[in-house]
DNA sequence: GATGAATGAGTGTTCATTCAT
DNA sequence: GATGAATGAACACTCATTCAT
């Protein structure tokens, strides 16, 4: 996973750091901002809303965020890092290749089930913020670039092109995530999908004692 | 691929039946609408865009579609129609599977290329009309379910969970489509890229002369 | 009652008298037209609505009437001239003033049961057609003047202005059928309500065998 | 006539309490709806053309009002409010029977000719809100009612069933105020119009000294 | 730091009316 | 005589944003 270096000091939109009452009020907006955008999409959303959710009053909103779309961006830069974390965390605690591979997919189900807004947001971006979009999904990408690259060298996996595989790979979770977990309401992908899933990967990606054109 | 067959006489908001004059202007109107929608996404544009570019007044819209969302849901049938169309010729002109295989993701490819609204529409839907969302991923998965159980049957696929194999297969060529075509704005998926799909693919359905647990 | 002249030919906008087959059509637009008023108001009604009603096409509602305002005023002057006629004939049967008085009054509380298009419309005229509502009460007024100018010429009430008493009786009769009718849903007033209506107006009008100042 | 106490705290329609300027800015958006549905009626009145005459932008009438139907009930109730008072201020100052029931109709009739906003609107509330329109005409025939009984149980009226009589001289002053102040134009009813009205009501009312069956 | 009243451009939708067929 | 597709002006209402307090 590449340490991508994030804004450590949350500012307001005018650059200025913030206080710690600041902080508080900052946060309170953003988490009330995940709830409204992810119940509601970007567009039925509206900063009375999320100020009222918030508990704030709506002129208090541009006191922490340039705009509306500025809270969208920094929303999924948010939630981008923390996806991110939980992935490599549960990746982590694997021991073989696969168990690793299973613990990052299985982590990413865990936090799309406890955080629907990261699809339900990430698909409005396309027309609301086509940067962020781009940005979540290669910053995800390149952590299974990482992974794929180690896997290779070490001949857990067959050599090929890391940055194809990796997309792959996303694509499936997410694809897997949207189907089994938010469409069906489930707190976790069924058993058997996931070693179907695990089935189709481990052969796709070969690796050692396999024999292969 | 299977044929769905759907409304054959396109009909206006009312129900009846359009006359030839009628048809015309419908049609117009799609268009117009898959073009706004592609450009400027389904909140962006409006009804005087759409009109404008169709050349017809605002209240002639009317006439045809019950609604902003109603032309929206009409036109995500229309496309969904038309990709699994390219797709299942796309892939009757191969001989082995994998030849059938690529034929299907390289029509799907060829269709995004051509149909950028497809995506774009898509993707907003979650939102605009979730049931719309799920019928467009549910038919298109459907195609591949079909394909795989004759696969299976045949033994050219080993047996497994032809469901969760297509919605994999749908995750990768979603991806793929939108970080090779869209993004890039090319024509075309670059070969190098298909070929890594190919080799994925394959090893994960595996099949005849492979050994595998 | 007067007995006012009206059109006798039914014409269109045009001033071009109309076919046997144009009457036909005519009329069953203006049922149609009495309807929709009647349950929709003036304005919540649509030309639509009444030609959907009448069972013609909406350019054809346009080859009888000028606008919807025309309709609406043709509406007004043939339901004066239905509950003018009912009122006379109610009035007609009666032997003492008495019961010409209750005749008249009952037949237009029956009339208002069968019509209340007549009431709902008419409220409307106010911004709709000022001239259509005032021609309404005058012409209904006029009736009662005639009425109680006889009836003074014969003693059978106390001399006085017998306009100003017109529009009194007409008042009541216009808030008691409101009230008894319309309001309540009956298809007549209650007994003792025409009892002591009747005990009001007598002793109001006076007449013979009473004294007074 | 009764108290009826009404909201003394206007509140906006999320039901806050309004601040001092608020109320001021509610109260000129309230005059200026009512001279616009005075003027146009409430179909071909606007908010737009009700927030240009409060000087204020269009918005801002939904800081206020839910709907244009909330400012018509709202008005309604206001104007109801006011008539009552002005009714029962012209009626306190009379001493016998006979004058307080004039000072209440000529209160009554230079309301009319100050407001003719309450005619015109409530006659077109029969559609808008005929809540509004019964709420209307029963407070104000409760206040008859209630003068009525007083007047029964001290002898100077016949017994009677007050709520029919109430209703005649509702129906009686209504329609003498359109005609004689609304129609003509005139910001009083004539003398001898409010003579005739009187002898005929006064008889109606019967009373001491008077015999009758 | 926080408030919330005010703004005004913008949207989807309706509907009386016209006119070529 | 009748049709119904087309028009386009008009309207109620929303909401991101500003700013005086």
């Amino acid at each position: 996973m590449t340490a991508v270096t994030e804004a450590a000091e949350p500012t307001g939109p005018d650059g200025r750091v913030l206080s710690a009452r600041g902080q508080r009020t900052r946060t309170r907006l953003l988490e009330a901002a995940e709830e409204v955008f992810s119940d509601l999409g970007y567009h039925e959303a509206s900063i009375v809303k999320i100020t009222e959710a918030a508990g704030v009053a709506q002129g208090t909103f541009y006191l922490y965020f340039a705009s509306k779309q500025d809270v969208f961006e920094q929303l999924v830069v948010d939630l981008n890092r923390r996806v991110r974390r939980a992935m490599s965390e549960g990746a982590a605690s694997g021991g073989t290749r696969t168990e690793r591979e299973l613990g990052g997919f299985a982590a990413f189900f865990r936090f799309t089930a406890e955080h629907p807004a990261l699809y339900r947001i990430i698909r409005q971006a396309e027309f609301v913020s086509p940067a962020s979009l781009q940005l979540h999904y290669d910053r995800i990408a390149a952590g299974y670039v990482e992974a794929l690259q180690a896997a290779m060298e070490s001949g857990e996996v067959d050599a090929g092109d890391p940055e194809v595989i990796a997309w792959m790979l996303m694509g499936i979770g997410e694809i897997v995530g949207m189907r089994w977990i938010l469409w069906s309401g489930h707190d976790h992908v069924p058993d058997d999908v996931l070693a179907e899933m695990s089935r189709f990967i481990t052969r796709g990606l070969a690796g050692p004692g396999r024999e292969h054109e």
